[in-house]
DNA sequence: TGCATATATTTCGATGTAGAACCATCCTGC
DNA sequence: GCAGGATGGTTCTACATCGAAATATATGCA
């Protein structure tokens, strides 16, 4: 229960060591600094340290916000690490993944692929031309569209996915299991429902 | 001992649409919608969609991490455009509300601050060059340690982030106050859970 | 003391992504 | 059909960020 860890510091990762607020740990404000006697804990801290400066404004949204952006970068950070065998980054395995989770014959449209990810249309295109250079995806023609294209996953491609999901859920198990599947559904079931939130906001 | 050169003084407002995983966007709208009986909630396609490509994996961990990058590219998205009126930045708003919550004299050295926002040392540089010139913060000497800078909030950052804060968090409870106080709360500590699991890995 | 190593920050070069401009193609209403 | 706008994709430019090198200072140890 009562964590008290301190340093995330230096990690040794190398990329991505993008976009955090600072946040980390644990809230609850009716449980946390009564008893702790005083926090190491960075989330009690930073609720403590709000409480202090601004008693009139409730820290939980900050704290909300910026847990989600501490936890984003320290999964890229995370992915990226078990990815470094295979030589690619984050950023590719999302394009590969989606592909694959599509479904034979492994293909979408850079529309589809940018809107999945998130990502801008010049963004797309950047990933998939260095993702055709690996020989990984295929450009085709649509036919029936002829402004588009079709991307599709090579026979390459869907080895290298394939071969590489299992691990990587592996890996990811190997941290979400801290929580026990239990929180762990519950976990997203609620960034869901945030989420989708967030999606319908005027 | 620092020397301050390069001149921004731009007026900023950043979109950030970056870093986000696929989880929502309804591919394969067609074929998915015909499996899972769930139809439209994006969540449940996904898992619908690996259920169906590779039974023999669990999607939970891959669903858990791309819902937190999603979230994430959507809370900065939000962020950003609630701080659009103030022509700030996230990043820069980080960087200020983590100087306002340390308490008076408002100042934390660059390593500090880019630990806690985990950003590195360069793109820290960066970002103080920018408030800098914005005349939000000031470098100054740090008499005990001449490696050293303190940075400062100026009068007018304290000033400002101060007018920021209650509308920032307002708007932010308001995307909250969806999920409830209830679950606002549990999300809190499961967020914080996680990330601390992903803190103290190997 | 003096020198090697560690640390704090900045500078430098490379990279990935956003937004706008651009082109090709599709579609709609006449 | 056809003009005019919408749409999909790429190209171009700007910029935030990264890792590594550079710089200055501190610290430890012989």
């Amino acid at each position: 229960m009562a964590k008290v860890k301190k340093a995330p510091a230096k990690a040794e990762s190398r990329r991505t060591r993008s976009g955090g607020q600072d946040v980390g740990g644990r809230l609850g404000a009716a449980e946390s600094d009564a008893i702790s006697g005083s926090g190491s804990d960075p989330v009690s801290t930073i609720v403590a340290q709000w409480q202090r400066e601004r008693p009139d404004i409730d820290p939980a949204p900050m704290l909300l916000f910026g847990l989600i952006a501490r936890a984003q970068a320290m999964t890229t950070n995370f992915i990226n690490d078990t990815l470094e065998r295979w030589k690619l980054s984050r950023a590719s395995f999302d394009v590969l993944a989606a592909l694959r989770r599509a479904g034979a014959p492994y293909c979408l449209t850079p529309k589809q692929l940018s809107e999945s990810l998130m990502l801008s249309g010049a963004g797309m295109t950047s990933r998939l031309d260095r993702l055709e250079g690996l020989l990984l995806v295929a450009r085709l023609p649509e036919p029936n569209d002829r402004r588009s294209v079709k991307i599709q996953l090579t026979d390459r491609g869907v080895r290298l996915i394939d071969e590489m999901i299992p691990e990587i859920v592996a890996a990811q198990w190997d941290v979400a299991s801290r929580l026990g599947p239990r929180d762990t559904e519950e976990l997203i079931r609620l960034l869901g429902a945030f989420a989708n939130s967030l999606a319908e906001r005027p």
